[in-house]
DNA sequence: CAGTTGAGTGCAAGCGCTTGCAAACTGGGG
DNA sequence: CCCCAGTTTGCAAGCGCTTGCACTCAACTG
């Protein structure tokens, strides 16, 4: 396997030099560096990152968090996450939570301790103070992502803006009795965002002098089977029936508009209907929504990591987090003016 | 930062035996054993990876390839190769394909030649053979999942008798005029698995005396929308309207129900649809299928790789794949006997 | 009872790189 | 021509762990 003192024996130079050439570290002439670099190259060489890692106390790794995998959120955060960290020429290392419990407690307690990774990115997950304890203790930047880390920087979209957006949307589109699936907040992994989501829903509603009527919500979780069982509850629902959703994602969405069909309910014609995410089906069935660009927000989390391991900034002195993340309104084919008046809804299939 | 040093003091025993105890290599007095163990645990010692790593040369970390991340398949496999990994001690670094092409020739030439990996799985990836010389090289094991490499030992359940098994069953339904959505060979990634799913279709045609008619054949690639288009073409053809259809994937046959339905065609009561996979959206749309178990797959490959890193087994030498990947045949809603006369279709939607 | 064996432990030499320090060299000013 | 500052390079000491070798000691063997 070819090291470093065989480029520094084809460079005619020692491996100090081939060391401070390739990493671009400390003065090297530049006809040496030329040298170096042309020996390194005919060898094949890339430097090995451990020997690297236990040198310089720095691993380029980091470790990123997530709950599960199946879920177009979290694997969206991570395709961002690593195009900028390889950008960086930082590894990405993987831990996924969906097993065991002990499955957690061993990536806390084990995996993450030893020293493989310079920082950590954790999505969507609601971390222990022990967890984030250790994570600091070690001095490992941490930030997370999608969801509300107690004093951790956490990117996150302005979950009340975006459902209010969602939902002035259709106030618009001249729609007033306007129902909302929202994330079950029993059930569900984080606790902050299906009340955000549903406070921005209720806050866009009074703000056009409409009071919430708690009957046309709807609790469920963000699946699309979720949003289908929601959605044939508030549309069953004889006696106030909805001329449109906002519900607080794209596959609870869909399902919504699935559901509507089965009722021989049209969309948009008779019931208009809006996600929040973007999803990468929401094209397809035509489904007006709000993005909120996950992979960028992988993005952004990778840059805050980067200046934190800058060693100007402290230890665990992620930079606080200011430029609010982006949103937008996308109009698609499931949101239309409001129907003059409402269609009667057909025996509930299935 | 407690090292192994720290342990060692606490312990009252020189480093080597800390090292031996807790690694398990070499003999340790019981006695010796459970000091050190105490000792590790209340100073909450970890053994440093790179510091191990470099004085064994192994790293105790595989690098995962995938063309891309927002596919069920490919974080399926993961999922399952993670699981497996974590019970080996094992880290899992990501390797993401997405991006632009030098994307991919820097993960090849640069990342994965650190030495930061002990091995490599390639998920659903066409190797060159450069690519799979470099790895080689550098006596990294390196096993596929769900596409073949050549040279390359690569763990794939037998397309063709799993497409075959579906069609069987639409057969044993009493169907005659079947239909297929399969992948388009000059679109996909891997040139096989479409062909040989087609392939399939075919033999459990011929086997049941039907030839089968290229009128009944619509390519697609591997896409809920690329299923719709596929369908609404097949269906729409007037001169020969299948009963059934079999799709090579579960993303397409749902985009095929979609359209049968957009068409006025019920499934199954006019239409049977059958698709490869068992996606986690199946059970939503009551789509029958034939599971692949990918997380199977993840851990299958795992295991190999595992086997490989014995020191009994040469360093290239990844043992032959001898038993077959399991799959089995879903039946739900979506399948059902032929009907006495085929349905209208009404005009078409959209 | 001396000799053999093997378990249990420690010493110290690496693993392949980085980097503080110092030496060697360069060029410009006095 | 000498001196100084700045640049370029090499030496060698780590980084935190593993492991071959050597040593001690107790248990056996003949």
């Amino acid at each position: 396997m070819t090291g470093i003192d065989d480029v520094a024996k084809l460079a005619g130079v020692s491996t100090a030099t081939v060391s401070r050439a390739l990493s671009g570290r400390g003065h090297v002439a530049p006809r040496t560096r030329e040298k170096v670099a042309a020996a390194a190259s005919q060898l094949g060489y890339v430097v090995n990152a451990d020997a690297s890692s236990l040198a310089t106390g720095r691993t380029r790794n980091v470790g990123v968090v997530v709950p599960f995998l199946n879920r177009w959120f979290y694997t969206a955060v991570i395709e961002g996450a690593q195009r900028r960290l390889m950008q960086y020429g930082y590894d990405l290392t993987l831990y996924n939570l969906s097993g065991h419990d002990d499955e957690r407690s061993s990536v806390f307690e084990h995996f993450l301790l030893r020293k493989r990774v310079d920082a950590v990115l954790a999505v969507s997950l609601e971390l222990t103070e022990q967890e984030v304890d250790s994570l600091h203790a070690l001095g490992r930047p941490l930030v997370g992502v999608g969801g509300p880390i107690p004093g951790v920087p956490t990117l996150s979209i302005d979950d009340v803006a975006v459902t209010k957006l969602a939902t002035e949307h259709l106030l618009s589109l001249g729609h007033r009795v306007i129902g909302h699936i929202g994330g079950d907040v029993e059930r569900e992994l984080s606790f902050h965002l299906p009340t955000n989501r549903r406070h921005g829903y209720e806050l866009a509603l009074r703000e056009a002098g409409i009071e919430p009527d708690p009957a046309l919500y709807y609790p469920a979780v963000f699946t699309m089977e979720s949003g289908y069982q929601a959605a044939k509850q508030l549309l069953g629902e004889p006696r106030i029936r909805p001329t449109a959703l906002v519900a607080a994602s794209d596959e609870m969405a869909i399902g919504a508009m699935l559901a509507a069909r089965d009722m021989g309910l049209s969309v948009p014609g008779d019931l208009s209907v809006i996600g929040i995410d973007n999803h990468e089906l929401a094209p397809f069935f035509g489904l007006s929504t709000v993005d909120q660009h996950p992979g960028l927000q992988g993005e952004r989390a990778v840059e805050l990591l980067m200046e934190a391991l800058q060693p100007s900034g402290g230890a665990d002195s992620v930079p606080a987090v200011d430029q609010p993340l982006p949103f937008d309104l996308i109009v698609r084919d499931s949101t239309a003016r409001v129907p003059l008046q409402p269609a009667a809804v057909e025996s509930a299939h299935g």
